[in-house]
DNA sequence: CCTCCTTGTGGAATCGATTACATGGAGGAT
DNA sequence: ATCCTCCATGTAATCGATTCCACAAGGAGG
């Protein structure tokens, strides 16, 4: 493979001159840049981008480290960052945890190694040594989804409160009063504020949530539908399982049809995270949306700008409830009609923009 | 952060017997040993991958340049090649081409600028200049899922042939004589190949495949609803649909859907590519399913032989038919019993493992 | 006509590793 | 005791870029 050694004898210059024409450097005469480009053409030169980011200590390249890659949900986030990340001159590498800390910190190690220019974490627990070091030792870094709270990090992320506190509204509303929930694992905080808001919400409707009726999950299928057979099991099992996230739902959904039952007749679902496949399962699910596109672009710029010496910004999106059949009642119609106040005025601004510095 | 010289200083020793210790070069002292494990200790030493992959011109990377992340099954795909390579010690970068050439070309072109040890790709369209020079001028490269014909790269793919006759089998034996296919575009191998054994199969039966019944789709779920709505307004709609990989499937299900027809009922559906979300949808869909992760785990051997001087191998594994209920008649209890020859002896070696060299 | 500044260019240092080669000392064979 | 071998180690070249500095030529200004 031609170096730029091999150009600079090719156009008869020396190789601080090729290495000017390549950058754009202004004092160039017009000849030499002409000779240079001709034969870079003529030999197919390409600068090595491992040379280069020795000396630069740069690599224009931006780490990715998810939790699942098999869920839609981190797949599409995945997506939207490589797009983004194009956009402004980063590749990206993803490295999939499988929801497994031993991993995850394998691919930070590995990312660090190769001298990324900047990290994006959604972390599958509370964080290892290795990775708050990272963070102090000021490896450039953001948060996506989720995140590890008392880390100077900035966090990108979407806010399903008010999301949680409009299905149990629509649920209560439906006359469902034994309400379960399926919760992620408890070192991530995406977990453990799922449960709260949903907590939060039924103490609002004066609705229990006993220990029974909260499952533990690790946002796998297979923790939701052991959960939900949990639940099934039950003297009183619960009228709707709420799984926090989609893998969980479609395990719970196995669960209940494994029981011959079926949603929403015998009992209702809802899920955290919205997919396309929701539409066409049987019944359509009732999900809660995040803006997961917008999320993950947010989250390039804010990584860019901390990488570029401009002071990245925290950033709250909002999820919304989508209404299906999973829960009952199709309401056919006039889909989204609920007497919640949080239906009320539409927002301003488009929830996708709506932004909150911390 | 920490170099190898600052290790070299705090061990009292030279840079070369620190790169010795760290490379397990058997001559070095245990003192000297000792004290430089010490000094990496003590400094957090992490070695400069770049500065490695310069020297020794060795990046220990594939690329994988796939067609559509969003796509479950290359998303396994995906999957399933990080953890093949990540055992052989490889890391992965994924480029995604969402079926577009030019990005496809970019993706190359930048991982083949980092150095890239091997590519996998599963080629969107006929080969561009760019690609095919690559693999004249000896980058290690697989070709995975689809192939470019005439081009000297290993190819791990599934034929699907058989499986494809026996769902014609299956759906002749349903009673179904108006069969219509959508298909990949013309120019992967996919696309072409899988209508071709459609097509073979149906004349087995002595059935037409007339040209309105040969919907042209890119794999995306949008042209899989186009061709679908225009099978539906033939004066004379076929009575299945063929939708040769899962989002057109998804797709043809949507057009269905909207015309207030159902499947099976109305029109029968089949796939190629099995997902697990098929199994939760309205109904579940009958599709052909690949060995997906033995795919990517074939494709990353056969590119680490290449790369470390060993003659690498094609590989050929058998893609089979999975039966649900979109095609009509559950046939609850026994569930594969099709009057089909193929149906005839298992296998003697697990499909899985079945290799065939070219 | 001389000086000074600008512009274009090349030489060489540098980034952080690996590794060929040189060197010095210890130990074994004769 | 002498010589040879082998082991542990250090010095320095190298990978392919970028970039600081020096320098020459040419133009402008006095």
């Amino acid at each position: 493979m031609a170096s730029i050694k091999d150009v600079a004898a090719e156009a008869g210059v020396s190789v601080a001159t090729v290495s000017r024409v390549l950058n754009g450097h202004p004092s160039v005469s017009p000849g030499a840049r002409t000779r240079v480009l001709a034969a870079v053409d003529a030999l197919g030169y390409r600068p090595n981008a491992v040379a280069r980011s020795l000396r630069t200590d740069q690599t224009h390249t931006l780490g990715l480290v998810i939790s699942d890659v098999l869920n839609p949900y981190f797949t599409e986030l995945a997506r939207s960052v490589e797009e983004e990340a194009r956009a402004h001159g980063y590749s990206v590498i993803i490295g999939n945890a499988d929801e497994q800390p031993e991993l995850q910190d394998h691919h930070v190690r590995n990312l660090l190694d190769r001298r990324i220019d900047g990290l994006l974490v959604s972390p599958t627990d509370g964080g290892s040594p290795l990775m708050l070091d990272a963070a102090h030792t000021g490896t450039p870094m953001v948060f996506v989804d989720r995140w590890i709270p008392g880390v100077d990090v900035p966090v990108v992320r979407a806010d399903g409160r008010e999301a949680v506190r409009d299905l149990v509204t629509h649920l209560h509303g439906l006359g469902h009063r034994r309400l379960a929930i399926i919760a992620g694992p408890a070192a991530t905080m995406t977990g453990s504020e799922r449960v709260e808001a949903f907590r939060e919400a039924l103490r609002e409707y004066g609705l229990p949530l006993p220990d029974a009726y909260v499952g533990q999950g690790d946002f796998q299928a297979a923790s939701g539908r052991r959960a939900t057979e949990a639940f099934l099991n039950l003297p009183e099992p619960p009228e709707v399982v709420f799984a926090t996230d989609n893998l969980m739902a479609l395990g719970a959904l196995d669960a209940i049809r494994a029981r011959g039952m079926s949603v929403p007749h015998d009992i209702a679902l809802a899920a955290f995270d919205d997919i396309p496949w929701f539409v066409h399962t049987d019944p359509p699910i009732t999900a809660i949306a995040q803006p997961t596109g917008e999320l993950g672009r947010a989250a390039v710029r804010a990584l860019v700008d901390r990488i570029e010496g401009r002071p990245p910004q925290s950033v709250t999106l909002t999820a919304r409830l989508v209404v299906r059949r999973s829960c009952g009642e199709p309401q056919a119609a006039q889909p989204r009609t609920m007497p919640s106040r949080s239906m009320q005025p539409p927002p301003k601004q488009p929830p996708s923009t709506q932004r909150s510095i911390t």
